[in-house]
DNA sequence: GCGCGCTGGGAAAACGTTATCCAAGACGCA
DNA sequence: TGCGTCTTGGATAACGTTTTCCCAGCGCGC
């Protein structure tokens, strides 16, 4: 790599040595201590530090300050636009707040999700932001929450997206409230007979949006059975085996899907195509997040809104708003059901 | 937050005593080192640091050790599912190595990528990696060569994405190839007279796939007009603004445009259909890189499928194996024409 | 002219690890 | 038995910062 030169980089003490002052008068210079320092002399170490192209060590500065300038982000799989929307949207919270983003992929495993806490955890993180569901009652849930306390009890601010009744700073989605809104709009549309794909049912996320889902139908006296309830991965290939599921079954009485996200609603779109049942014609298709490829497909799709990038950037400002509050605090945010192509009017 | 015990994390020091051995024997128990350590000592060391819920400090460990255990990532915009993909790839490369990644996001500003990148050598990752196109000949862009080249000689390894001709370890993406495929195909399906949608022409991935294009025509004696080149942003609404300059143009003997990325292609889908366009029918449309979406609008979007996982795998890969090398070394990944309904044969 | 508070620079002690060195005991071999 | 040599635990010195002291100088009131 490097022929030659292969130098360490240059530390605060060749700064100091270089402007000819102390350690601690070119630590006041260039971080900006409560200490005042004659200006000539911090001019002088400037000059220095930018003349030795010094770029301060953030280990060091972590293990003296006792907590890196640092957020931690932990996600099920970045390349989901769900997740990625949210993690845009936490490095700009975060980078307002001049902290830096490490990011961990669960890629969906809770057991990873337990690990990368742990590892996670070892960077001495000022925030810990988890995202993506948990499995509620699981004996790794137990555990992480285990981890987490103990990472709060040495300073540092939970924040969990997505995830109620833990005992952290939450920033929840309304998912209730947004699926029982998108029902009301589907019936008001003129749907009666519909089917759900979902993931598992210890998927908060996705127990809730169907229970809100069906709140929404009971209103108007309409219920969704079990047996149209086509449970699958949270994922496009989910949506895809849900479509297979269902026409498998022989089902064709349905006259709408829901599709408890977006990625879900796509795979199945996809595979209704496929299968030559045509929507909306013969099928209609909602599904919930609002990811931009929403707008995108043909037809557009039916979905709820949900500001991903707001999410993820209320979630670092609940963070470093926590120290003025005495006790665990829940940002709601709601979504708003976008009424697209795939679900005109019915006649 | 924690009302009572805000204590400060356990440390190995802690353990040391709760085991009751020295530092010296718990850190080489914990991390294993190249010094065998008593099995029962270790056992009891394992079990300490269990009682007490330790957790290395990864400042302290990289102070010690001089660098720390990971990677620096630079992307552009983390939600545009080129860079998601392709962090995934990097996240998933650098977790093999057990590197933690923190990641940045430039917003496609140059300026901000010079900041992110001081910014980010603070951390002393082993590995740096650039991902994004940078613009070619800028002041700015000698300014980075500067700070990237003191990064080296500090001993990380800086790896760019996409942009030869830097003097560093490069994974580059055949786009002349791939788009000169792209153009051969499209013309073997029949068309003739083709507009191109391009960002700036200093973006270097832009530019290289419009030249790689123009030869691909040129193979057949075709050509690609100045005038029938639209140059917007890099976006989803760049390729809408294309579609409306095009227009505007009142330019209609145009039997096929090519978007030179998939996002722009999708932006200008949406906008030809708003304005009464039918595409394919009126009028074909390639795009590149082959983003999930691509495959889910209507038409599927005809492309260049671009492996941006292993790309980014691929750049932790290259950088790992670094210091075995003594040059830089470059990988080409190169893409293939993925043709989908956008673009059907013509008669 | 003298004490006193204030200002601002510098020495040095943290911070939590790893790595280097040292010492003590075990072991092989003549 | 004596003497190297190997093993392995423990002190201790780094690593690059921040921060707490300490102290000199200076203005100021009396």
């Amino acid at each position: 790599m490097t022929e030659a030169t292969r130098t360490s980089a240059a530390t605060l003490h060749d700064v100091a040595r270089e402007a000819g002052v102390s350690l601690a008068t070119a630590s006041r210079s260039i971080n900006g201590s409560t200490r005042k320092v004659n200006e000539e002399l911090r001019q002088r170490v400037l000059l220095a530090a930018d003349k030795l192209g010094y770029v301060a060590n953030q280990s060091a500065q972590a293990i003296a300050k006792g907590s890196a300038s640092t957020v931690a982000l932990v996600v099920s799989d970045i390349a989901d636009p769900y997740f990625s929307s949210m993690a845009s949207g936490v490095i700009r919270g975060a980078e307002e707040a001049r902290l830096l983003v490490t990011m961990a992929m669960t890629e969906r495993s809770a057991e990873r999700e337990l690990e990368l806490v742990r590892a996670l955890r070892g960077g001495r993180p000022r925030v810990l932001v988890l995202t993506g569901s948990r499995f509620a009652g699981t004996e790794l849930e137990a555990s992480l929450v285990k981890e987490l306390t103990a990472y709060e009890e040495t300073g540092g601010t939970v924040v969990i997206v997505s995830q109620r009744s833990l005992p952290f700073d939450t920033v929840q989605i309304d998912n209730l409230a947004g699926a029982r809104d998108l029902a009301r709009a589907l019936v008001d549309q003129g749907y009666r007979r519909f089917a759900a794909f979902t993931g598992v049912s210890s998927l908060l996320t996705s127990s809730d949006r169907l229970q809100g889902f069906r709140d929404g139908l009971g209103e108007f006296g309409l219920a969704l059975d079990d047996d149209r309830v086509y449970r699958t991965d949270f994922t496009r290939d989910g949506g895809i085996a849900a479509v297979d599921a269902m026409l498998d079954d022989g089902i064709d009485d349905i006259d709408c899907v829901f599709a408890v996200n977006d990625v879900m609603a796509i795979g199945a779109l996809s595979r209704l195509r496929d299968r030559g049942v045509s929507v909306p014609d013969d099928i209609a298709i909602a599904g919930f997040d609002d990811i931009d490829t929403a707008r995108d497909v043909t037809p557009a799709l039916t979905t709820v809104r949900l500001p991903l990038a707001d999410v993820g950037a209320e979630a670092i400002h609940l963070a470093l708003t926590a120290d003025q509050r005495t006790s665990v605090a829940t940002v709601t945010i709601g979504g708003d059901v976008v009424l697209r192509a795939s679900t005109p009017r019915r006649a």
